[in-house]
DNA sequence: ACTATGCCCTGGGTGC
DNA sequence: TGCACCCAGGGCATAG
């Protein structure tokens, strides 16, 4: 699943590659079609062919290149989506879109379950209404995530899942901060005082940065910018490791639903 | 405003 | 080998 990190290090792989140069084509698949949120996908083809791309940011997990008509192509990649720059050999087999440059470079973008989508707006906001601050940028402050969770009465872990109060982290990152913070995961948000707030928003940046170090984390579809894997997995707490032990005490990884969402932690070094 | 649920989608895994 | 079923989950729509 594609988070931050892992969003993070396609961005820095095909940024170089791909800035600076301008659309030649760009073909939809067919049976491909919703990925094209803001137009038909003839018009969106169409609205991109021709650009250039003069820069490639990322805000969570949107990956948002700016086009030289002020527009934004905002891409998301959802649970499967990944966006890898090759040379020109053969498809992957979940390719959904491709998109050919003006020096002869190829981008694709792989998504088995076609969960991924793009938009073409004016202002990137658009295309991600209930964003809120970046979980490694500076307005992730602990009294941001303080008000947040002080109004919230749902456990830790839907609230770590909500975009508008840390954007970028998912499934993953949210399980490892709360064991790198130890703090369960259930606990309803508004029950955490002011120093496991702060040791929290400790827990997220720290959680990000450590797999970004790594490339991020493949479980299983996850490529990177370039079509390798990441390697965080090997250095993952608590992530899919139900069964097997804690790292710190031993103890046997537990795995919970919370909010739908397989939740993983150590039922002692994570009591409360 | 907050909370809970269902939907989208398809390969991989399991059980019979 | 085949078939039915369940699971994974980010973000959005909808209802309460």
């Amino acid at each position: 699943m594609p988070e931050l990190p892992e969003v993070e290090t396609t961005r820095r792989q095909i940024a170089p590659i791909i800035v600076g140069r301008t659309i030649k084509s760009v073909k939809i698949h067919k049976g491909a079609e919703r990925l094209a949120v803001t137009h038909a996908p003839h018009e969106l083809e169409f609205t991109l062919t021709g650009r250039r791309i003069d820069a490639l940011d990322r805000h969570g997990k949107y990956l948002i290149a700016h086009l030289d008509d002020g527009r934004a192509w905002v891409v998301h990649l959802r649970m499967t989506g990944s966006l890898v720059v090759a040379a020109v050999d053969k498809p992957h087999r979940f390719e959904r879109a491709q998109l050919s440059m003006d020096d002869g470079v190829v981008v694709r973008f792989n998504d088995l379950r076609k969960f991924g989508t793009w938009h073409v707006v004016e202002d990137p906001r658009d295309a991600m209404p209930n964003v809120g601050p970046d979980a490694l940028s500076d307005d992730f402050t602990v009294s941001w995530l303080r008000e947040h969770l002080a109004r919230r009465s749902v456990p830790l872990k839907s609230v770590l899942l909500d975009q508008k109060v840390a954007a970028g982290v998912g499934n993953i990152y949210a399980d490892e901060a709360c064991y790198i913070a130890r703090i369960n995961p259930r606990i309803k948000a508004h029950e955490l005082g002011p120093r496991r707030v702060a040791r929290l928003r400790d827990a997220i940046v720290t959680a990000l940065q450590r797999s970004l170090v790594d490339g991020g984390t493949t479980f299983s579809n996850y490529m990177d910018g370039l079509g390798g894997a990441g390697f965080h997995k090997t250095h993952v707490h608590v992530f899919r490791r139900d069964g097997e032990p804690c790292d710190h005490c031993g103890s046997i990884i537990r795995k919970i639903r919370i909010a739908g969402r397989g939740t993983h932690f150590c039922p002692r070094c994570q009591k409360h």
